[in-house]
DNA sequence: CTTGACTTTCTACAGAATGTCGAATAATAT
DNA sequence: ATATTATTCGACATTCTGTAGAAAGTCAAG
């Protein structure tokens, strides 16, 4: 029986190729099979199935959606890149807050502030509205 | 072959009862195999030796330290709860910092106006602070 | 010294996730 | 029809995690 899936736990990762594969995608917008295979084999052996079957499986977690039309399948991102990152890391996060939430967010501040400096201002705007946000739906009580 | 270890690019999550071993040490702390066994048994049904196990095998991920002097072998968490959640959103952060940064931050504030609307406010002074640090840091090219 | 209870280690299996494909089947094109 | 390309199926390999019995080690009591 074994684990309850990752899931619960930590948000719903992807594996290298799948990962591989979405950016593409993102990258690339809606995509026949063999232009992904294309895009993805880089000089690299990989088999054109290999790359079929994780489409296969990506479309399954409604990651990717799959229209069969006039010609060829076409494969799209079912969500954007940044509907993505923010869906994996609600899980993960709400999953490390479970944790331990102190010192959470200063370690927040650290990363993002090393990577993207230029975010911090977006994020204290988001902040803001949040703080707006749960203030007014505080009069139901 | 398969994949290189979920690691590389989400972390490193535990599966439920590794995690619940990990919390009943931190609220523990060092504690024999057996200890541990019974803090986590409860009216459920789970063999001495599964816990066992699974402590060993914290124990090689480096996450439980292993003491055997006199008496018993003890275990204790080799990291605290706080050092462990930073390390492991710190490899989160790194990789979907890789994908998208704002998407992290959306989700970031939504997940902790969620568990801790409290830290809002900190985390808007963190950020405050940040960019004035950032800002002199300037000064230095 | 032998026995028995308890501790610790070994070994093994099961199920899920992911990577990897070849074979079979279905469409298309020529 | 036949060759070509597209899709789907079915399989196997590896790693991770849960699960636990069997074996080996330790030690006090008799």
């Amino acid at each position: 029986m074994a684990r309850k899936s990752r899931i619960e736990t930590y948000g719903s990762p992807l594996g290298p190729l799948e990962l591989e594969i979405m950016e593409f995608l993102w990258a690339s917008g809606t995509s026949s099979g063999r232009d992904v295979f294309s895009g993805i084999k880089a000089g690299r052996e990989i088999a054109l199935t290999t790359v079929l079957t994780v489409l296969e499986r990506l479309a399954n977690k409604g990651l990717v959606e799959k229209q069969k039309g006039e010609g060829l399948i076409a494969f799209s991102p079912a969500l954007s890149k940044e509907e993505f990152a923010r869906t994996v890391s609600r899980d993960v996060f709400k999953g490390i807050l479970g944790i331990s939430a102190s010192g959470l967010c200063a370690s927040f501040v650290d990363a993002l502030a090393a990577s993207s400096p230029e975010e911090l201002e977006r994020l204290s705007e988001l902040i803001e509205s949040k703080k707006k946000e749960l203030g007014s739906g505080e009069g139901k009580k």
